[in-house]
Order: C-alpha cells, then structure tokens, then sequence
DNA sequence: TTCAACAAGTTAAACGTTTAACTAATGGCG
DNA sequence: CGCCATTAGTTAAACGTTTAACTTGTTGAA
C-alpha cells in the first residue's frame, strides 16, 4: 500500500521508535539521527496514519464542531465564518475539524454526535446557542469543551465571546449622539445571552445619557431572530409607539426585516426613521439604504475557539474567557435628527 | 477506558469476532446470537473506535468535501446549502464529512489536504470550481472522486450538476415571453462550466425565439461573479448599450449588482429595466426589488453528491451523471413590457 | 580506575478492530 | 451408516503507530 513507519525506518536505518520519536519532536534524538530520519520521510512522502495513531495514542487530532442546523444553514453566514477560521487555525496546527450540525430541539433520547460516541475527536468547539440537554450530555463525557458566542448556564467551560454590552452600548450611543431620544430596541429570543447584553448594553447607554428606559420600546417577544421576526416585531412597535425615531435591532437580520416594514409602510429611512443593526452580515451593504451596524469579526472569533480548545488539550489550563471587541461600521440608515 | 468490543464479547459470550460480525451485518449470525449481541451492545452503550476500525479495514468513514476557501466564505451560502446536504445525508449513513478549504490558486509544491495524505477518508466530494493542479494531484491517488456543481476537463469521474442550460433558457424564455426583445447577458468568469451553460442557455432561448443573438450584449469578462462585478459590469454594459431593456444576471450576486448600478444611475427595476438572476439566493428576496430569479435546490445537490460517493465507494460503478432541474422564482424584478 | 548519570537509540507490547482460515455441529442423501 | 455440505461460530494474525522499559555507549567526578 503507502508508504508506512517501517519503511521510513528502513530507508534511514534506524528503528521504527526512532522515526517516530523524531515525528513528535521528542528531544532524545540527535540532530544528525533527525536529519536522516526527516530526509527519509521527504524522500518517501511519508504520512503517518491519523488511524494508527489515533487508536494507540488516543489523541486524533481531530475537533468537533457543533452547530445548530438553523444557525448554519440560515441565511446569513455568520457561524460558516466562524467555523472557516477555526479550519484555518486548525490548518496551521495539523487539526482538522468535524462538522456536525444538530436539530435545535435535541431531546432525552436523542443520540450524541457520533465523533463524541467513537472517540474521534480530541475537543468540542460549540458555536451559537445550543439546547441544554446536549450541553449537559456532552458535559458527561469528559471531553474539553469551548464555547464560541454562546455560553451555558453552567460556568466551567472556556469561551471566546463577542463584545456584546460594549457593542450594544456603542450603537445606542451613536444614535443618542445623533439627538435621538426615542429609540427603541428589538430583539427576538432575549433567552440567548448574546442578544440580552446587547440589550444590556442598550439599557447602559441611554441611562448614561439620561434617557428613561421605555419598556414598551423594548420588543423581545419574536420567537426567532431572523428577518420574518423583524418585520413583525417593527409592525408591533410602531402600530403602538408611532413617536419612536430610531431602532437598535439586536441583529442585521432583524434590522432588515424592519427597514422592509417601514419602507412598506411608507416610512423613508434614515430620513423618518434611523436603523442600526449588529452583525454587519454582508448583505447589509447591499440593502437600501445601506444599513449602519457594528461589525464583528467572526473568522476571528473561530479562530480564537481554535486556541482556546488547543490549549485546554494540551494544558488544562482552567476556564478561559475571550472577549473579541466590535465596531461601528456606519453607514446610511441612520442619520442626525 | 470507555467500552471495546471485548466488554461486548465477555457481556455475550460468544468471541469479539462474532461481535464484529454482528455489527457489520454478517450473515453468518444465527438471529438468536445477533440479539443477544445487539443487547450487550445497547445496556453497554458501545461504539466502534473509529480509529482502530479504520487502521484495521482502511474505511474510515469519512468523506472529504473540498470547497475553495473563497467559496465557502462569499455572502452567498451556496456551497454552505450543498455542504448541509451532504452532511444530512452522510448522518443517515454513518458517514462524516471533512470539510477543507483550498486557495483559490493552489499552485504546484502546494500540499494536498491532509484528509487525503494521512488517509483519512474513503472518498472525496469537491464542490464548485477548484484548480485544475488540484484535481490533477488528486487524481494520482486512486481516491473515489465526485464533483459537485463543477468538473473537470477529463471527463472520468461521476458528478452532480445543475441543469444550468434548461435553466439559462427557461430565464431567457421568461423574459421573451414579456415581450423582451432586447436582452443581455451578464456573466463573470466564462471559464467556469456552469456560467458557459448558462450562457448556452440563454442563446438557445433566443434562437429558438428568432431573436439574434448580439456580441455586444453579452458580458462575460468580469474577473469574478460577484455584486462588484455585477455592478461593473453594468456599468460597461449601459454605457455603450442603451437599448438594452431586461438583463439575465448568471446569478443573483451579479443580479444584485446590476440591480444595484441601474438605481444608482435612476432607472427603476422593473419599470425601465427587467433584472432575472439565478441561484435564488436567500438574500434576493429582500432586495429593492425583490428579484425574480432560478431556484437552484443547493441541498438537493449535496444530497446527490454523497449518494454518488457512497455508490462509487461500495460499487465501482462506471461514471455517473446527475441533472438536478432549477425553478422559475417570478418576484417583482422582471415585467410585462 | 570506577561508577553514576546521562544521552541516544532499540525492543516489544499495546491500542481495538476486522477477517481469513479454521473447527465443530448438524443435516441430508445414497 | 458414512460422507459431504452447510451453518454458526472461534482463533489468531494483522493493521500502523506510540511509548514504557530496556540497552549500549560516553562523559566526568570522586
């Protein structure tokens, strides 16, 4: 078949111990043995199986990566980019990443993914709110674990998260900067953390302002946070507060789905109406107007996932948390009052 | 450690080999040991190692997806929708999907992917155009091979393709039947094969309608097949061609861009000019206007490609080809004239 | 000179499966 | 009854690595 360990050995006259000392970089190796050694592996285009080793090392080198099927399938490619810079970090460090999405009412009786079953993976990268159940299951096995712009009730794991108080703070803070003091907030699923610190953030910087915080400008009852929702959370809002002039929508999803409502409606933004997003999902750009948002890098954020599982692998270092800052990118839904 | 196949056989007793057996379907098992094996193996909960079935069988289960890196992270999630499918369908048959990204210039010394070199995959799934030095190293290694949505100059290998002709001209069709006469075509990098379909598509419609087909109202030397090159090349396009009344975009990306230049320059979609584009992209139904466009089931796509896999893995069959047929998505982007 | 300490490498067992080759039991047939 | 075929299961080798334990050779301090 391919070329193995034995023939390496062979070829470079040493044991097949040898080869793979110098393979995992032990120290016990001469420079002159490792030269020959690595020469021979060139020569041969050697490559050791991930198989073989994985079954006596008990280490694959191998990652999960557990999505909700909603969340990557969704329209805007947030967690495909997150999980393309976990590939990219992976890739400098000869990991490589199984993907597996799970359904988003993953129940009792329901199956765990089956790289965690079989052993064939080393750590979990679990990216955006999953059910608790799986958490919880997953917890049972002993598996090092990071969380990427999610995290569970249970506060043990490592997780890289998206700066959202701060973000929600920002953006409310440019439109208070642009004399809006009718602002309102929308967000579907406030049970997912992220979108309550937005909504925290929010809170933070009209009372920094002096601004009472209206509850009923506040609408989080949408049971999703996609584009649908946002239309209707905006037809909730402004068929009861007419008098608001400008929205935080907790995502672009959702903030186009309330500049669709408005402009259907017969409002003009920015000019009746100022929109700000979160996400800066790409097609925020194309929309008319252009949609203001605060932009979160998310390859950044895979690959921050990356390190942290790496390191908990390697060092089990205790619980890690990362907080990846965002940024006001601005653009035309918003203008001064 | 966690449970083998020899807890398995002890809890049994009977060998781990009829155990092995039972799990792979052997006929050589008498009903009354396969259950009494399968029940061990339930009050257990035991599972292969993936590793040492790999090591041992050289199956490893899994299936590479090879996607360029460009590709996958572009705000269109086409190559996403394909992957999920594949991902579906590879979950109902015990299979798992490495997903790796390749640049997009993937050039001579370049190492392959390191699924294929550690031999760690069974078969390999490469979705949308990828480099021809790839395919062409690929090759070498007598790895099972499917294509999805692309292939390659040598014609050897099984695939999964959109009915981008009969697509390309149900569009054309669309738009003569609105008494369009005057219809361009706006298309970036004419080398990749399904653009060339499309393309044939859209003279086939008009030659069948009688209509000339005009050089000059096909453009096809953007770089790229994005809304930048949407909009350039409308730009180039309306600057020379005034006449022109409706525009068959390859895809929705430059779909939006053409849509996007035309209301820069004031001309009103579909009122002055009628804008069609294909792949029906979520974001195309949120676009000012919503854009009538060619449905293309991208899950349907994957799905097929890991039955074709499966099938090239299990039985060599010869090469193998599969249509997968698009839809007419009428929105609001395309009128009567 | 002796011997402990170390450096550099080797030996061989182990990891958890699969599977070819073998065995034992049973049944059918002349 | 004797023999061959068939069925149902077992034995043991093999897959390609890693790694603990061992060996051999060298250095340098007492």
């Amino acid at each position: 078949m391919s070329t193995t360990i034995r023939d390496v050995a062979k070829k470079a006259n040493v044991s097949t111990a040898t080869v793979s000392l110098v393979i995992n970089n032990h120290k016990r190796i001469s420079p002159a043995t490792r030269a020959k050694v690595l020469s021979a592996i060139k020569t041969l285009d050697y490559h050791p199986s991930r198989s073989a080793r994985g079954l006596v090392s008990n280490r694959t080198g191998n990652i999960g990566f557990i999505l909700r099927e909603d969340h990557f399938s969704k329209s805007e490619p947030f967690y495909t980019k997150v999980f393309l810079g976990t590939e990219f970090e992976a890739r400098e460090h000869e990991f490589y990443v199984l993907l597996t999405t799970v359904s988003p009412e993953f129940h009792k009786g329901e199956v765990l993914p089956r790289f965690v079953l079989e052993r064939n993976v080393d750590g979990i990268i679990i990216a955006g709110k999953v059910p608790q159940e799986l958490t919880g299951r997953l917890g049972e096995y002993k598996l090092p674990l990071v969380f990427a712009d999610y995290y569970p009730p249970e506060g043990k794991y490592s997780m890289v998260l998206i700066d959202n108080i701060a973000g929600g703070a920002d953006a409310t803070t440019h439109l208070i900067q642009r004399n809006h003091r009718n602002i309102a907030f929308v967000g579907g699923d406030i049970e997912h953390p992220s979108i309550l610190e937005r909504l925290q953030g929010y809170k933070i910087a009209l009372e920094k302002a002096n601004i009472p915080v209206r509850n009923e400008w506040i609408i989080t009852d949408a049971v999703s946070t996609n584009t649908e929702s946002g239309y209707l959370s905006a037809k909730y809002l402004f068929d009861r507060n007419p008098d608001v002039t400008a929205v935080f929508c907790c995502n672009d999803a959702m903030g186009i789905g309330v500049v669709k409502y408005l402009k259907e409606k017969g409002l003009r933004v920015p000019q009746d109406i100022s929109v700000i997003g979160f996400d800066d999902v790409e097609m925020s750009a194309f929309i008319d107007p252009p949609l203001t948002t605060m932009r979160v890098p998310k390859e950044e954020v895979g690959v921050h996932a990356m390190r942290l599982i790496r390191q908990v692998i390697q060092t089990d270092a205790k619980p890690h948390k990362i907080l990846v800052p965002v940024k006001l990118i601005e653009r035309e839904s918003t203008r001064q009052l």
